[in-house]
DNA sequence: AACATTAGTCAATCTCGTTGACTATCTACA
DNA sequence: TGTAGATAGTCAACGAGATTGACTAATGTT
């Protein structure tokens, strides 16, 4: 099992964690939610966000993620309100239907963290958190 | 940094190998391959495959599969040869582009790896590994 | 021989994401 | 002050990729 390369256990791992959101959102009636969306939702719930930290956050296309959001705001998950010190941004929050998406998806990702954790414990958790973090920097670096 | 979910980091951390997997390519001429492209060249590189195969390794309907894998014979990377032992089947093996674009690719991801144990020793990534196995493990106990 | 299963294709459609061109606002510098 | 340039976001057109549904062909199963 140490030749199955490194970025397709990525894809892998990362379905298991996208198919307990899908279904959890699906539980409480979402099931309208595009791919990107609960990236997009939970970024958004842990405070309000410009369309341009969405784009950093997701590294797409600013007209993409503006697409993403138009379509979160129609289903009823997002609203735009804008910024009274920036009047360029559009802030983005939840409404009353994306805070249950939320909860629902990061319910979802705290179920499949905890049984991870249950079968792994917590150091090995949370090393393997520090060694995505430095993949990531080390993406980072390769740009810059 | 604890508060950044897994899911999250996991595919941030995969950006890192696309977009290293991305300009090795490029760099040998081989910018025309698609998206998943690398993960069914890789696949394929590592033993003929039946389509089906790539289905299951990559999650997708078999239309999805089959379509990626005409672009890639389309574009000089795959062959597609009958099996002998079972009609219905068509073997997928690699041409000598497709040898040169897995080459590139493995290498590109080696880089990447390599870099990794560099920073954060060899334990840590093994261990690593064992946690991205066990989340694949999480999500197929969920589905079965 | 009849039926179900498995492998794969064809065609239409849908969801995304991208590029290119544009407007509006803010910032900095002369 | 006012003008150049950067920043935030929109509009429109397009393209790549994945999905669903309906189909053919080969295999296996009774």
């Amino acid at each position: 099992m140490d030749d199955v390369p490194i970025p397709a256990l990525l894809r892998a791992a990362r379905r298991t964690y996208g198919s307990a959101i899908r279904a959890a959102l699906a539980e409480v009636g979402c099931d309208d939610v595009p791919r990107n969306g609960p990236f997009v939702i939970g970024d958004v719930a842990r405070g309000g966000t410009p369309l341009s930290g969405i784009i950093r956050e997701l590294g797409v296309s600013k007209q993409a993620a503006g697409q993403l959001v138009d379509t979160l705001v129609l289903r009823g998950y997002l609203e735009r309100s804008p910024d009274p010190d920036d009047r360029r941004r559009l802030t983005v929050t939840l409404t009353d239907r994306g805070r249950l998406a939320a909860d629902a998806s990061r319910r979802a990702v705290w179920t499949v963290d905890a049984e991870l954790t249950a079968r792994l414990g917590d150091e090995c958790v949370t090393q393997a958190r520090a060694v995505l973090l430095e993949l990531i920097e080390i993406g980072d670096d390769r740009v810059g």
